[in-house]
DNA sequence: CATGAATGAGAATTCATTCAT
DNA sequence: AATGAATGAATTCTCATTCAT
């Protein structure tokens, strides 16, 4: 049993008697935010599992003990900076898309996801490029997003012969491995990704290039002419 | 200093001036192949970076010491596991794609990559899915390997228009993702697989999930009348 | 890296801005002593070498990983036991020596270093008698004093004929082995062995027994007589 | 049981039945031989602790196995290598004091020691310079040698108010420091080295070096004059 | 005799977690 | 709420020693 666990019951014990003291509380809530800027900077430079509680508690400049006193451990913390990381991320994304309908919304989403994960590389980079727990959490969100999507449009007839859950595990490779992309570079920014991607998706490549002997009978016959 | 450094001398002595003692060699790679057999198993199951020496050596069924006469540590393992395991694949998908000119072995070649995937779920699971050093060379190995198809592509005037090593990276990201894909369900099989994502990348996705009114001028102008 | 590398950073950092707080820094120098005083007992006993790092904290009853709070490692805690031992036997020599001028400083100053050598022992045997790198630096600082001295002399023209650097190490040689003696016998007492050096330094051996028929010419010549 | 002692049997078993095979024999002790110049050589170059088996038998060019066919372990390894060394010196010293009487064989001694302990700097400095039981028995071989010499001195009358087991111990004190000079320098040669110790064991001191107010009575006042 | 792969006990070291202040 | 010294279980790594060939 944890410390963290007897000062952070389940229920909401935020609601206080008196109504009083919310000095403490807003003590509080900073420093937990510290502890979770801190946690996103060690984690983005020394990758998760090499991080340790006390080069986190050393650059928010708390305490080690103060680490427990806000996060049951190392995952918790992790937990929590993605979370809630990309819950501000998703909200942006909500508000760029607007009420476009679904069908319709695939190229402003991209765009937006593209500039978000440019914008917080270190985030990304933590939930995305590490085998952990959150970060598959957040590929699976990123995955039930774009479903939604394509869910959508598939309603409307737009998808026949695609499968929709292959599919959108496919596009959510190709975003992720855009935002690992920077990783590296920091070129090129992140519209002309986009617009890569969106052509792409669109035109795929050239015929050409996917002449395919074995393909199956009436396909390769489609395509014969070019 | 490792035992390892001691016993594995750089300099090339396999040259054995009697032509004598092979049987100690031929032993000694069977504990190595034994190891390195169980290091995929426990690597797999638990995660490289849970893994312990220990686990792996009990696996393998010889002592702790043992390894260290292999290999320098955890990472110099993983290394050899991935580069030697990845050798194999890379061999059968270059007889897989035969002669087939670069231009036209896009499809074989994705086919044979995502059997290969499915059969060797484990060792992909491996290096692909954790953010070490051996997955990321992995990775650029397999952008390394479509980058060469798609420059040859590019030298017949086949991609005008397309950033050859980020499209080279985005079709890594589909590859990759397809295969993490079955780190959760065994269906659908490779082929099928294959058949999507060659159709993605034949048709791309159908234009009306593309319409997009803040694309750039003469592209959307191109498509209009769809 | 090292956890005491993260406990101990280099700044100074002593500065404690509200002056709080002097109770845990007594415990923490407590515990400290408390783990010099134990590597002292277990490095005389069993020899720098053969001592382990459980031995030391089980000595000073404390955790293991205690000992990595103050120490990097064993050679830390070895430089520290000696430099800070010896730090305090030469203010006491240095007390004890006085404003005695350079040159008439040897017979106190050996006379109180054979005390200090037969009261502390252990450290003098964990210092002088193995071949480790604080060893050296102890024996090298032994010198230097001894030099100083010898120069004082040197500079007053009393030392005429005589290679001062190499006298230092024989007189540092005379010291240590005298020092080393008590490793086996108790007896005699510092005082006895002190006069026994200082004649012997005074008087030389006599004359007979360094009769030289190979010895250089007008040296023999001046001792002819005898 | 190591394999050594079922090898090496304490009987003496060289007694050949037939005669034969003295090739074998001389083998054998050609490998002896590289085993124990190439542990002079690890020795001296990492120190007695911190070389292993496995490099003094890389250094030989031999199996580790094979080292357990000449000894036992590190330590009679090391007992062998200072056992046997200083035997060769032993003789050449013996040789160049030759029948010269105790009482007049210091000089000579001392010279040809110094010369053996120039020429062989690195076996002097196992032997002397590691806390090591072997160098506590080499340390103590040339006190006793010493020892005899002064003994007979003494019992000519000619050592009266000297300690000579006291004595014995300081001049050796005066050697080893004078030996371990030459790990830092080469300079100055054993010949010069040697004068210097004789000049300083003849001589002495200046008495303005030694005056001493705090000097027992009669002692002091000997010297007033001075 | 010689070999060197294999062994495993033992030592060093790390670091998440606790708790007295 | 915050602190940071202390803890010790767990892990890595070393190396003397054995033994089958």
């Amino acid at each position: 049993m944890n410390y963290y666990s007897v000062m952070n019951e389940d229920s909401e014990n935020s609601a206080r008697p008196g109504g009083a003291a919310p000095r403490t509380a807003r003590r509080r809530a900073r420093t937990r935010a510290d502890l979770l800027a801190a946690a996103r900077r060690v984690f983005a430079a020394r990758g998760f599992h090499d991080a340790s509680i006390a080069e986190i508690t050393a650059a928010a400049d708390v305490g080690v003990g103060t680490f427990y006193l806000h996060f049951r451990d190392k995952d918790e913390a992790l937990r929590a900076l993605v979370q809630e990381g990309l819950a501000e991320v998703r909200a942006r994304l909500v508000a760029a898309v607007g009420d476009t309908p679904p069908e319709r919304s695939l190229p402003p989403f991209l765009r937006s996801l593209l500039r978000e994960a440019y914008e917080q590389r270190d985030l990304f980079t933590i939930a995305l490029g590490s085998g952990t727990r959150p970060g598959r959490a957040a590929r699976a969100a990123l995955a039930d997003y774009l479903d939604t999507m394509l869910e959508a449009a598939a309603a409307r007839g737009l998808l026949e012969g695609y499968d929709v859950p292959l599919l959108t595990r496919l596009l959510s490779g190709v975003v992720t491995q855009a935002t690992l992309w920077w990783l590296d570079q920091d070129e090129p920014s992140p519209d002309v990704v986009a617009a890569q991607v969106l052509r792409l998706l669109r035109d795929g490549l050239p015929p050409a290039l996917l002449t395919d002997s074995a393909d199956d009978g009436d396909k390769s016959g489609d395509r014969e002419g070019v």
